[in-house]
DNA sequence: GATAGTAAGTTCTAAAATAGAACTGACTTG
DNA sequence: CAAGTCAGTTCTATTTTAGAACTTACTATC
């Protein structure tokens, strides 16, 4: 199988990473949202090669991930925003971020931390049922055929 | 860049990466949590080539995700299963599902619900603070340096 | 008690993707 | 008017992947 064809796969799993399930997808995304927009930056800030930085901004626009915004007609030159669909990929960061912190080591000193934007205190993310505030986790749930 | 080298970035998103980065890895986890412990097993569902299985079930062993369990001893045969880290990476599948739910689409029906294991109900996941119970959006909070 | 099946890989070649560097084109800035 | 900006494209060499066959040591079947 190559990965083309997961596109269109019945398993939701599998059509998130055909747009999110490569090396660098979710560095750029990350990028964007830290307000890196232009290609020379992100690719600057990355070290991945333009080529390919090329075909994921594609694929992302594509996917409607990412849109293109003109700030300059002649040479066609454009920043990358984040669409609605990218902004809702936040949440996702935010748990890799977790997760990376407490299982894959470093001895890097910690670059940031998520923080409220009400009082700037430390956040413990964790995922819920937005009605009941159960916590989400293998005990407490599980995917059912419907 | 190579990418080998996203392993000892100090931004955790890119270790994030190092391990999950790449096509196979959350499908090969689905798979596992859904009981599919076995590399024929594997291999047969997704329909990636066996080298490449084998090189993932090897790096995802490394990073701790998942563990050789041994059923038998000559020729010596394992199965797979999810470490305490590997568990916790469940709450990221479960976002994943959402967010493709909602932003790739497809024809096919829905194949998997997100259901309470106590009440069989359906489940609405969103990322809150552990402590607050606040929601984890682009609004209400931020990466901020230490 | 030979034959087929199971199972976790490895090995092989051809095809595809990536790395790294240079190049392009239409401005803009010193 | 030479040098810089910027979003790419183009080129070759290297690395990865696809796809299929092979290995090894049982185990179950005819």
């Amino acid at each position: 199988m190559k990965w083309n064809e997961l596109r269109d796969e019945a398993c939701p799993i599998a059509r998130s990473q055909s747009v999110l399930g490569d090396r660098w997808t979710m560095l750029i995304l990350r990028d964007v949202l830290q307000g890196k927009r232009r290609f020379d930056q992100i690719q600057a800030s990355l070290g991945l090669t333009r080529h390919v930085l090329a075909d994921r901004l594609r694929g992302l626009t594509e996917a409607g991930v990412l849109r293109k915004v003109a700030y300059q007609d002649n040479p066609p030159r454009h920043d990358y925003r984040l669409t609605a669909a990218g902004k809702e990929l936040y949440p996702l960061l935010v748990l890799l971020v977790d997760w990376a912190e407490r299982h894959v080591p470093t001895d890097k000193p910690v670059p940031y931390r998520l923080v409220s934007r009400v009082d700037g205190g430390p956040l413990d993310p964790v995922v819920t049922d937005r009605e009941s505030g159960m916590e989400i986790d293998l005990k407490s749930s599980t995917f059912r055929a419907p």
